[in-house]
DNA sequence: TATTGTTATACTCTATAACTATA
DNA sequence: TATAGTTATAGAGTATAACAATA
């Protein structure tokens, strides 16, 4: 009494498929763009912050020195700069320049059709519950490594 | 009336980071087995297949260059073997070795594993329908791509 | 000639270790 | 001394182009 097709694949096999295919959904936007992943993940993470080199490292699971090469091709390629703290001269802070705005805003509108387009076999109410259950999962996760999703307010 | 917190992701990203989450998951699991992304998802497909190294690099999008060097690593470390065809002889069969295949079952038991524990916060039932509307998904983009993931029979 | 696979080369991405500059 | 960041080096992973062997 399945829906669409009697088959059904396991829980695991269901949920990585699906993983793996979002994630290349990403990857070939990004290509289009003559970005890679990590490319990508970077300028994500400078959309709404202006992190230390270090900060930066923490949050992509990255050496510090991985992390200079990184920002220097992604500087390389005019889409962040390095800007000198202003209480730390040890310190170098890593942000978007406009062109590396435009770009990641442009992708993320662009990957965002494509998640639709990805999900257009479902009916509303499937989407609304994949997306509750996923958001569950998610936040579930979050909270057991110390990082909230959501502030406290409200 | 959201269940669990009244906080609610939108759609692409409640999706991108339970996809995320599931990737990293299965990243770090193979780093303890010392393998990366790319070797771990090799010997997944050689795990019920004997394909050519042509049939490889399509399976795996790279180039046939890019699969010779990866090939070459997995054999060097004594987890493929290379094999003559019979009936051609430019081919190149590629196949697991014991040793491999050891590997490759350990690291798929410990991840579905893994995979349940990060579901474990959503009720039987939930797991059920998560896993369903992911099927529906990967069931639809597979026949895009003219790919069936299930056979004929039944 | 066409196809299968490898090799040469160059670039991205990554970590370890050694280094510089600042605190 | 300790910390922030870079540089040198080595290796994985990738693609393009040129190549060898076979069809």
């Amino acid at each position: 009494m399945a829906s669409r097709g009697d088959h059904q694949l396991s829980t695991v096999d269901a949920v990585t498929q699906f993983s793996f295919t979002v994630y290349s959904l990403l990857e070939h936007r990004a290509e289009k763009h003559d970005l890679s992943m990590v490319l990508t993940r970077l300028l994500g993470i400078l959309r709404d912050r202006r992190p230390t080199m270090n900060e930066l490292a923490q949050l992509m699971d990255l050496d510090k020195s991985s992390m200079s090469g990184l920002v220097d091709r992604a500087h390389r390629r005019g889409l962040v700069v390095r800007c000198p703290s202003e209480h730390d001269r040890r310190v170098v802070l890593v942000e978007l320049t406009s062109a590396g705005r435009l770009v990641v805003e442009q992708l993320a509108r662009q990957f965002e059709t494509d998640v639709a387009t990805l999900l257009s076999t479902l009916s509303a109410h499937e989407r609304k519950q994949l997306s509750q259950l996923a958001t569950v999962v998610v936040s579930a996760q979050a909270s057991l490594r110390g990082i909230e999703l959501f502030d406290g307010k409200s």
